[in-house]
DNA sequence: TTGTGTTTTGACAAGAACTGTCCAAATTTA
DNA sequence: TAAATTTGGACAGTTCTTGTCAAAACACAA
């Protein structure tokens, strides 16, 4: 299994950012957008476009794929929440998945 | 494994009116939905709406919650077609929701 | 407590994405 | 060929998302 645990990509992002002492004006100056944006990123309220989360994974120096995936996740897992088959549909999507890229079809 | 096999939503439904030789006017009809509308619902290029799906599942005498998880597992397929790592982020998902639904936190 | 820096919230306009609708072109069927 | 069906493009109306700002709420040292 993954070891990537339950926290939200947003409190993860806070996390590293409160473990370094920095303000949100700094990151978010860094990131070239608003204070107000990434309280809302940090809070799950906003989205974090691909160029954000590009750049969080240089500031803080972890791996891009690992924070697309902790994004993703959360998103897909917002979607299917209040879904009664949210677990099935999860496998029919990976079987879906599976055999699209075997079949070479993106 | 699930049963559902590999055909897409828009596809699916697409094979259950021709086995009946029905017209997507008169499907259209019986969805109170445009019939081009439905043409592109058949062709993937739109959604379909909770409604639409709901009578879909009337019409054809289908399982519900069996054509949800066919039109949100191709959602979420084609969300994560262009990842590189659309399996794990879909491993990740469903620890998280079965995390929350542990919880009771919805 | 006041003052200073930080974080959160709500509002707003601009832009993007989605919807239902219509019509004409293309395709299929008879 | 003619009729019916299917598809594609265009359109306005609506809803959702975005970036931006300013004020409110909060934390806390002096």
């Amino acid at each position: 299994m993954s070891k990537i645990n339950n926290t939200s990509f947003g409190e993860y992002i806070k996390q590293l950012r409160e473990d370094k002492h920095l303000p949100l004006r700094k990151i978010a100056a860094e990131l070239d957008i608003d204070t107000s944006t990434l309280s809302k990123i940090e809070k799950n309220e906003r989205n974090a476009s691909e160029q954000v989360i590009e750049r969080l994974s240089e500031i803080f120096e972890i791996d891009k794929g690992e924070l697309k995936v902790r994004y993703l996740s959360d998103k897909i897992t917002y979607q299917l929440l209040e879904e009664k088959d949210g677990i099935e549909i999860l496998k029919v999507a990976e079987q879906k998945i599976k055999y699209y890229k075997k079949n070479d079809k993106h």
